[in-house]
DNA sequence: TACGATTAAATCGTACACGATATATATGTG
DNA sequence: CACATATATATCGTGTACGATTTAATCGTA
């Protein structure tokens, strides 16, 4: 009867499952880097463009100042960016990427790609489920944004 | 070049965000109530089995001890549930419902259901998805076990 | 039956994640 | 120029999450 009730059926739950096992996949590989998954994903985004301020960093990421700034605190005690208030517009700070996280990079993304492999993901699935994930995305989008109204 | 590296491309990210957009959809429709999203989960784990003890939920939810106990304890705090000793087993804790959470389901349930529908999520599409993140859920979880060992 | 090994919870330390609030800088309009 | 408004961060409180360690109960086997 309400079989759409149980845990196995919710989407919700596939989704929360899958993303705290990438989690700990994550976690693992890059534990011998001392950086952690979502530290990862913030590499990830200055790689892409390196020296951004908070709030595009924080756009791209979904993660609000409460999450970032201490997060980004953590990753400049250890080494990985640098922060510097903009001499232009002094609400703004600037991160950007440390030797550190360029000497690492390729080594970093090797270990990510051959533990990644591992896990056997066909060319055909990985593509059809980002394709999926974008629509869900983007009508979850549409949805918490119109509740923020 | 390096296309694949980009936070656009990443599976891990698409997951990862698909998990935090669900988190402020039912966080913000379950906040009447009283209960958070990882709280709802335990709601519907136990809506399905009354009284299990603590790690069978915990292998359910895949959550740990470390996070479980102090969930359950201020869950038992709000009035949710009761935790008992196992008098057969007395290193096993019992989690089962209080009676508010078996009055405030059919609430709980509707409030969920209304959010949901208003995501306009096909039903094609939530199946196909589902199916999709088994498969993603078996292969991560073959490569999480292998890990451990 | 004694005792080492296993199992179930609890506890601890660290790191997200989020909403709300505070603070400081910049901007727009009269 | 003055001042209300908007913007960018920072801070705070609460609640997950996880690995490691601790504690207590049970089990297996000599």
């Amino acid at each position: 009867m309400d079989d759409f009730l149980t845990l196995e059926n919710q989407l919700c739950f596939a989704v929360y499952e899958a993303g705290s096992q990438f989690n700990k996949l994550y976690s693992k590989a890059l534990e011998s880097f001392g950086i952690t998954y979502p530290q990862y994903l913030v590499l990830l985004a200055l790689w892409e463009e390196n020296g951004q301020s908070a709030k595009e960093l924080g756009e791209k990421l979904n993660l609000g100042t409460g999450t970032l700034t201490p997060m980004i605190k953590r990753m400049e005690a250890s080494g990985w960016v640098k922060r510097e208030r903009s001499t232009a517009d002094e609400r703004k700070v600037c991160i950007s990427l440390q030797p550190k996280a360029l000497e690492e990079k390729e080594a970093i993304v090797q270990k990510i790609a051959t533990e990644l492999k591992l896990c056997n993901i066909e060319y055909e699935e990985y593509k059809q489920l980002m394709k999926q994930l974008r629509v869900l995305r983007g009508k979850l989008n549409i949805y918490n944004k119109e509740k923020v109204k």
